[in-house]
DNA sequence: TTGCATCAATCAATCGATTGATTAATTTTG
DNA sequence: CAAAATTAATCAATCGATTGATTGATGCAA
């Protein structure tokens, strides 16, 4: 049945996506994501053509949740600038949790500037995403809402950073956090209402309170 | 004679470094780095036994220095511990500037837990790092010059992860910040004194101003 | 209905290439 | 000479990819 097919299809996405997300492009081998999707080597390269097109493939279905997500931000002509700040930082750790093996993913595969086609598109989805965000900010500055002199662009590093350096290099994170970021019900639990805070508290901090930043 | 010989490894090193951050621990063949460097391939093995040891090796050589800095700074006696913030953002970026392929090379490593051995000695020598700057920011809490209210972990995360996002992925930050970040020019006269700038402001903003930061 | 043809799906087996590593022979050095 | 350094050649292992054969379901003709 057709049904089956999808379902097939999906289910090797799923798993590709969970491996590529542990052992990187390179160390995923098609044996080991094929082997851990119950299926023959060969349905791979049957289905998606190549190692690459896998790849590929488990992105372009991502990248379609991306941005339905990304309409729902910064639209509201009704709340103050910091109100969607806090509703951009609620949306986003939230989606963190519940994808941030693939958040890892992304930004390894940015970082290897390899396969440059890939990392073109990367690069212009998540643009929209830092654009809708910049907007708010000039928005806020317009407004006389946030403090003149902030430095838009580097807030956005630091609002994706911070949350990238977490998810991204979690050994390290879990040791320094005291509680594993790789269990699932500790990140829930745990480490969203924390970040959620820690980011307002700062940002707040930072775009509302007086403070001479002259240089930049 | 022995100058020679580390001169030699040295200069492997070198290029060993390069090449592991232009493709990655995985990209980067033994062939082709013994191959860049003019020595045969066997030497590689001879010298660090393995592919591992020689990257382990390249890790070592750029951390040891850096260390030694950073404890000057935490065991300085003399001074505030905003001051010890400022004297490590400043060393901290001067270093980013210097050394950014190599930077990039080591989140991204640290970011694939595989390899196990190899990633849980760069997070020890990391935590030292982390320690460092933890006990700086519990010191300045002790003392009541910081707010006793801050998430210490999560600034540190902040610091690392503010840099990090522009390092690890300069396709989409040059395109943001308007300049590239890969020039090694730009980066050291436009993107060090901005970065160093803002990280100050966002710390001393959030470090020491008024603000509750009741839920942690 | 029966018999035949078609087609996607799946499989085991294997391809050539490349990997990191090792050997044994050779050269250099002290 | 003896030890260290260096080499070319080769090792077994693994990689992504491809092959030809087989399966089972479907459609169609008689």
């Amino acid at each position: 049945m057709d049904k089956d097919k999808i379902d097939k299809k999906d289910h090797i996405l799923d798993v590709a996506e969970r491996v590529f997300s542990e052992l990187g492009f390179d160390g995923a081998s098609t044996r080991t994501i094929s082997g851990e999707a119950g299926v023959n080597m060969a349905m791979l390269n049957y289905y998606f053509g190549s190692k690459e097109g896998l790849f590929l493939a488990v992105f372009k279905r991502k990248i379609i949740s991306f941005q339905d997500l990304l309409k729902n931000i910064g639209s509201d002509g009704t709340t103050t600038a910091w109100n969607k700040i806090e509703k951009y930082i609620e949306l986003y750790t939230q989606r963190v949790v519940t994808n941030n093996c693939f958040q890892k993913l992304l930004y390894q595969e940015l970082s290897m500037q390899r396969r440059g086609e890939l990392s073109d598109q990367i690069t212009d989805i998540l643009m929209r995403n830092v654009s809708e965000v910049a907007k708010i900010l000039q928005d806020g500055i317009k407004s006389g809402e946030f403090n003149k002199n902030i430095d838009v662009e580097l807030v956005i590093a630091t609002i994706y950073g911070t949350k990238n350096f977490i998810v991204n290099s979690p050994q390290l994170t879990s040791k320094v956090l005291g509680y594993d970021i790789q269990n699932e019900k500790l990140l829930e639990e745990k480490f969203k209402p924390r970040i959620q805070a820690y980011l307002k508290t700062l940002l707040r901090s930072y775009l509302m309170n007086e403070h001479d930043n002259t240089t930049k």
